[in-house]
DNA sequence: CCCGCAGGACTGACTATTCAGTCAGTCTAC
DNA sequence: GTAGACTGACTGAATAGTCAGTCCTGCGGG
């Protein structure tokens, strides 16, 4: 039947895909973009370089492919983390204790995201613009927790779209330290340490 | 006169030194440290390809010798203003308009600080490690700040290794954002929003 | 149940290009 | 006249992307 041939050759389709994916994220992850080579991505992979054009245009295509998955999983993480807690302060906190687990399971991946971000080819306003929509919806999901906490007065008045950048900056800063090896504090000490920063300087009165 | 023959040649080295390290920070920012060639180099600072390697051995060799120099009058620049003021307040806020102003004025050099940096081939301990402790330079700077504002009593009592990493990185995340133009917000609105965060989160009481 | 064949997944040697680094030769300043 | 600063054509290595050919799978007929 055509449906089930067709199903099948998808269920190979994205078998591979994600074969690839996975491969080329920590080949990228070790190597960066340039010294890369598709050939590695193909040998980690366990296929030959042809197959990695039957499934991706270009090695940037493979790349983009990566950290775009990458970036979406990230998301959800948060998102489902934030969602099991109910006040301000605990979604705030699990936020950033949620990016921090994240980045320790996903190291390599971390290392393309900060790293190689802006570094590839890319015609202005069309890669970047994507990424950048990724970045917001970040800074959107800690302005919508500042919000809700402004609403119940649990923090004070503040420009909450500022505040909400500011945070994620801080956050991204910190993961940087640790993605450069540049920190050797416990993850948990570092959660306490920025949340309480971060609560006093936001916290109602 | 030898003495008089050496130093001018020195003056030329001096001279020649300079005008490429110039031209390889403007490549290198623009194209990063892959795409920028030795002759992109070499044309942007109106010499052939060869006089670049009279200087230097090596394209790796060029690249570092820009960054680190962008790196040493960064820090002159930072201290120089901090030192301008006295109180613990005036210091931080000085520090972070400081940092804040030499990114809008050296957009290129962020460039390549932020993104190359980790990507080009080091042997593990070596051009690492020294960029490490040009970074911990920063951090220590912050810290000597909140040490001095914890005996004054000007800032609570916290633990001042940790929030001068919180705080360097906090500063780093807000420039990185700038680097990648991805907040349009001005630069003293910024510099005030940061400090209050900060300062609230520090403050003694 | 077996055989053979068609389509397409897969391979990897090959091509075309891009550069880092070299060096034989030129030019210039003294 | 010469030392040495400077040049830029050249070489060798690396590698993105291609494509002619192999192999595997599944199906239809004997």
């Amino acid at each position: 039947m055509i449906t089930t041939s067709k199903t099948k050759k998808d269920v190979v389709t994205e078998f591979r895909t994600s074969e690839i994916l996975e491969a080329a994220r920590k080949v990228f992850a070790k190597k960066g973009f340039h010294d890369a080579t598709v050939d590695d991505i193909a040998n980690a992979a366990g296929v030959a370089k042809g197959t990695v054009y039957l499934y991706y245009r270009s090695k940037q295509e493979v790349y983009l492919a990566a950290l775009k998955f990458g970036i979406a999983q990230m998301y959800s993480a948060l998102v489902e983390e934030v969602r099991r807690v109910s006040t301000t302060e605990e979604k705030l906190r699990a936020l950033i204790a949620a990016k921090l687990a994240y980045f320790e399971e996903n190291r390599d991946f971390f290392k393309i995201y900060y790293f190689e971000l802006g570094k590839i080819p890319t015609h202005p306003g069309t890669i970047d613009s994507e990424f950048k929509s990724l970045y917001l919806d970040q800074a959107r999901l800690v302005e919508s927790i500042l919000k809700e906490g402004s609403r119940k007065k649990a923090i004070r008045n503040l420009r909450t779209d500022q505040a909400a950048f500011a945070i994620s900056d801080l956050i991204r800063g910190v993961v940087t330290q640790r993605v450069l090896g540049w920190t050797k504090s416990k993850i948990s000490q570092d959660v306490e340490f920025i949340f309480d920063l971060i609560w006093k300087g936001i916290a109602a009165q």
